[in-house]
DNA sequence: GATGAGAATGAACGCTGGTTCATTCCCATC
DNA sequence: GATGGGAATGAACCAGCGTTCATTCTCATC
């Protein structure tokens, strides 16, 4: 609390009148750094407010209440994600299907996507999914859309490479692989690197795409 | 469970007294019933002890407090796993590492082991564990031994089918499409089936042993 | 500089949920 | 059948949380 800074270490303390859109922002950016720290079932909206360095009473001016936050917390990143991958799958620089492949296996492995504090979001609310039918509608849409693009690609790459096999078990399995990776990354990442992920799943698309 | 039903449905009337064994049996069965319902940060204890036809007050005389009874929840589904995999992983009556792992393969698909209440209860944890040391170290202690039995078990086989790669790296790949293949059980059961599954893990067993 | 619309604040409120403990009641023992 | 130890109960307690709203303060406009 002294000069004038504005974010969450030095506190401004002049009040400031900010655009809605900015303060969705940096309430959502609190809540997933909150939500790593202490997870889904453990955050409350003043520690919210107070990471964002905002007041109490600023969550429900700005979001309909704490549910609705976290649901818009979860469409962040949902969202974010989606739009890198989709930018990939619908680049039309890539000449050859297997290039398209490498860049996605790039972004998936990226610092950006695997990020601690966004694997940790990702995670809290797949946890919680089962039970609560708007968290389980906004993931299992992100991952149709995923399953989708990625069930194409394969079909392109296994004409590029003159295999055949079914794209939908294919793009399946990938899928849970690239899951099952992120999910080693955010809980042993002293065991599994970034680097390590990338060779296992190239181990797999290899496997796949060459076998006999 | 027996006579005089004591369950959730038809309470019985008369108060009854047990040894503190089953009691507590009694509230992890409800607790996790109750986290597949209403997800682990929503479980409270009235809702335990009401789905386990007991009253208020006796989670806290038969564990030390809710967050007690949550761990120990954690560590019965783990352990009842770790267990079961240990039985195949050391059964000696497999006369080839291959016959081993297509029966892990099968118990890690049994109806059994994917049922629904303890897949939910395995992701809650999971999704919270970033953030909680215990469940934390419980989930990475689980993990660690089913690798190195599974490194073990891929070593074998790469020997009995005269292959050389890396288990270490093997292992850790089926591992994670183990795990991302119970998250899709677990969120679109609908598209995801347990013999899809088996599929799945199959067609990548296939490629990671008989490529090149 | 004055003004007012409304963004931001934070104290206060009510409710929910974990924990406690006086009381009740079972049942092994005699 | 009587009895006492202690398992089980459930009402009461209290802390913590989400939400509200009277008040304060900012800044675009004049």
């Amino acid at each position: 609390m002294s000069i004038s800074r504005s974010s969450a270490s030095t506190a401004s303390k002049k009040r400031q009148i900010l655009p809605r859109a900015v303060r969705r922002e940096q309430l959502i950016q609190a809540t997933m750094r909150c939500i790593a720290r202490l997870g889904l079932s453990s955050v409350t909206l003043s520690q919210v407010t107070k990471e964002a360095g905002l007041s109490q009473g600023i969550a429900n001016l700005h979001f309909a209440g704490k549910e609705d936050l976290l649901v818009e917390t979860l469409r962040y990143v949902t969202g974010e994600y989606n739009r890198g991958q989709i930018q990939i799958l619908e680049d039309p620089a890539f000449a050859l299907p297997s290039e398209r492949l490498a860049a996605l296996v790039n972004f998936q492995f990226s610092r950006s996507v695997t990020e601690e504090t966004k694997m940790a979001v990702w995670f809290a609310f797949y946890g919680e999914a089962k039970s609560r039918p708007t968290y389980k509608a906004i993931c299992a849409q992100a991952d149709a859309k995923a399953a989708r693009l990625v069930r194409r690609l394969f079909a392109d790459v296994g004409l590029e490479l003159d295999r055949s096999m079914d794209p939908v078990m294919v793009a399946e399995g990938y899928i849970a692989l690239i899951d099952g990776l992120w999910l080693s990354l955010l809980l042993v990442p002293k065991k599994m690197t970034r680097a390590k992920a990338k060779r296992v799943a190239w181990a797999h698309l290899n496997g796949i795409f060459l076998t006999l």
